[in-house]
DNA sequence: CGTTTAGTTGACCGTGCTCAAGGGGCGTGG
DNA sequence: CCACGCCCCTTGAGCACGGTCAACTAAACG
């Protein structure tokens, strides 16, 4: 089917996301589409879409820019638990629970799409390829919160910086957001240090490391990874985990 | 309805625990009880449900026994990624990706079920309120999944004990369980170590400093907990990620 | 009985944290 | 236009939490 595009400046990212988990039918893509731009809301970059303890009553899609889902101690301490890139989608079915556990703020200006229950429901149930890919979509999420358990779990904080960017390199390329070696890479390093369960100032140094080690040029915003093996190599990384369809 | 037994010794798990999400239908948890009964399966201790790699082709539901997911590095580091107790589901859907991206490994003598693809999805197809809980209890997973990453990433040992502890209270509680303030811990040292992402070492010494605060009594692989308030204190713990009904 | 597995303890050490200070870029307001 | 504040990044110094290594006990099991 043809790449739709929303108000002029971009693809249509979740269909391609969802075609990499299984081929969705073009009745299904097509309904989807028009479902997603029913509700095209924006948000500036440093707020919250979604805080824990709210009651979801809605999925949201994200179209562009970048998210991050974390959870915070009584103290302060904070935890990034994933990022929500363009094309992901966030949680199918959450109203079906009373209250979000963890709050989904952005990271930099963000356009999405809202979805109401019953015309998600009427989505999922009408069309088979749609419903397989949001349950493939799901498992795949939870596949990477395991994974993010073994990064902080047990790599030491050079593989698990490394296995970061790999594993965001492999995300941004089925909706494709990847130039040739390079992605915008919009996260300050208070941001990776959160999401690795390092501190800021180690997670200073570790880049530092990956810079000298000629794995990583990361700067202005941008990332670029000359030799992804390598970088893959450094972080234990392998990309199965993900789930894509080979 | 009724707890059904199987084997005249154990009641039936999987329904009590997916009623802690959302209460099915008599007709839709009798659908469900028959398709558990019609396969059911014994395993020894210390061997894999299913290894990372594996294609999955059918899903399995604990029905006594503990089991864990865990993935390994290379170089043998180990997480352990979740605890899967009884009556919960290895997951919903997996059929739909084509590995394994992580093992499955009873701690116990384990007894479960095993549910072939076509049967699974009539009986989801068949009933509303189970398709809900089925879904329910994957974003719940989920949820899990992301608290274990704060736990890791954010808490210091004695908190990142005393919440894993919690939690599987708390979860032994809707299935029955827990006898009073105490429930069979199956679990050794070196595998709480690699839930936790500690060495066994230190784990081995923040056990006894939970011990020598009066908060746990853990031995003969029985674990009671006289404070369960006390010890939520020292975990940081709030139960509501596991999203069980009020 | 020997062997294996689980738990425990001591000693030492290193990865990564804390505290502190300073620099650069950028937006805002005087 | 400049000054100021803020955010982000960087660097240094000291230290602690938790890891590693090693040895020993106790129970379980053939």
């Amino acid at each position: 089917m043809s790449l739709a595009r929303f108000d002029g400046t971009q693809t249509q990212p979740v269909i391609r996301r969802l075609n990499a988990f299984r081929p969705l039918s073009g009745a299904g893509a097509l309904a989807l589409d028009k479902a997603i731009r029913s509700r095209i809301v924006r948000m500036g970059a440093g707020q919250d879409l979604i805080s824990e303890g709210d009651r979801p009553d809605r999925i949201r899609i994200i179209l562009s820019g970048w998210a991050s889902r974390y959870k915070t101690l009584e103290d302060g301490r904070r935890q990034i638990v994933n990022f929500v890139l363009p094309g992901e989608i966030c949680d199918a079915y959450v109203y079906l629970l009373t209250q979000m556990d963890h709050s989904i703020g952005t990271l930099t200006p963000v356009v999405y799409s809202e979805i109401e229950r019953e015309q998600f429901e009427e989505l999922a149930a009408g069309d088979r390829t749609l419903a397989e890919a949001l349950w493939c979509e799901q498992l795949s999420n939870c596949a990477v919160q395991r994974e993010w358990a073994l990064n902080i779990g047990r790599r030491v904080a050079l593989e698990r910086v490394a296995h970061l960017l790999c594993e965001i390199v492999e995300r941004l390329r089925p909706v494709g957001l990847l130039e040739g070696k390079s992605c915008v890479f919009p996260v300050t390093q208070m941001d990776m240090a959160d999401a690795t369960g390092l501190s800021v100032v180690h997670l200073n140094r570790t880049l530092q490391e990956l810079r000298a080690a000629g794995l990583i040029v990361l700067r202005e915003r941008m990332l670029t990874v000359d030799d992804l093996d390598a970088l893959k190599n450094a972080g234990l990384f392998n990309p199965s985990y993900l789930h894509y369809a080979p």
